[in-house]
DNA sequence: AAAAAATAGTTTAACTGTTTAACTATTAAA
DNA sequence: TTTAATAGTTAAACAGTTAAACTATTTTTT
């Protein structure tokens, strides 16, 4: 498929996607506690969607190595709101899983943040934000595909 | 404007863009020099498009303190891909270039990341991608506001 | 014109996130 | 029962970041 333009949309889509990633971040980074960052937002807002998670799983999430991985989660042990068990069949695996402290972390920052997604997210159509969503949703699935093939 | 599945809708976004985020950064990288990171690459395509721009200007663009980009730009300078220059009107100003090699960099690395693009942009529609598009950049623009107004 | 305030950029210390390579412990496969 | 593979950690080195204090220069106020 070739379009006529579409050096001309590879530079829009760069330099859009580079200025969104960089303005949400700082909008979510203004919503957490002075001591949280996004990525450990993010770490914890996993772990609660699953329940319990591996480092192995988070790598693969965040697309990092598992010792990465390995320092945030030393560091939300640190902090008390996260903690691991090992697996009792197979003692080679580590279960993170969030604290009671975790727990309630998440669950006021998820409404923060919320809030602050809504706050934008009102200012489309409603049609206009369900098709962005879904193309959004096909190009993360086409992404991890590449990656797996690259 | 009030959706009825509006924490829905804000559930799919944070996954879907976070995910796109990171898995978007890793096909980058994997494009790039062992030595050159994702930050440099667009540090330098910036330079690149204004010619010649300041260590504010840079700040604003990735939402970060300027002495971060002291930092930046120094492992730049050192690497010869960049090059500082005094305002003579006004001498506080310092601008930022590309050197020859600089430039070089720049122009290869933007044809490979063009085709990394193109290879994922292509798997849509026309009208998919440039729907999207739009929609992006009016939520780019968005953030923008927001982030002057808190 | 002189003093005060604002602006542009740097330095330093401390921290988070990251990779690579070497490592321990455990389980699965030959 | 060796050998492989898997899950996770450690340590060293670096990139990116913030906050606070700083230098140098220009603009504003009085």
């Amino acid at each position: 498929m070739q379009y006529e333009n579409i050096h001309h949309l590879v530079e829009r889509y760069l330099s859009v996607s580079f200025i969104v990633m960089r303005k949400a971040a700082a909008l979510v980074k203004y919503e957490l506690d002075e001591d949280m960052t996004n990525d450990q937002y993010y770490l914890l807002r996993y772990i609660k969607k699953k329940a319990k998670c591996t480092s192995t799983e988070l790598a693969s999430l965040f697309g990092v190595n598992k010792s990465a991985i390995t320092a945030m989660t030393n560091r939300l042990v640190k902090k008390g709101l996260i903690q691991r068990t090992r697996d009792q069949n197979d003692r080679r695996v580590v279960y993170l899983t969030l604290t009671e402290r975790g727990n309630e972390w998440i669950m006021e920052t998820e409404e923060k943040i919320h809030k602050l997604v809504e706050s934008f997210i009102s200012k489309f159509s409603e049609e206009e934000i369900e098709t962005f969503i879904q193309t959004y949703e096909k190009l993360a699935r086409i992404l991890q595909e590449m990656e797996g093939a690259s």
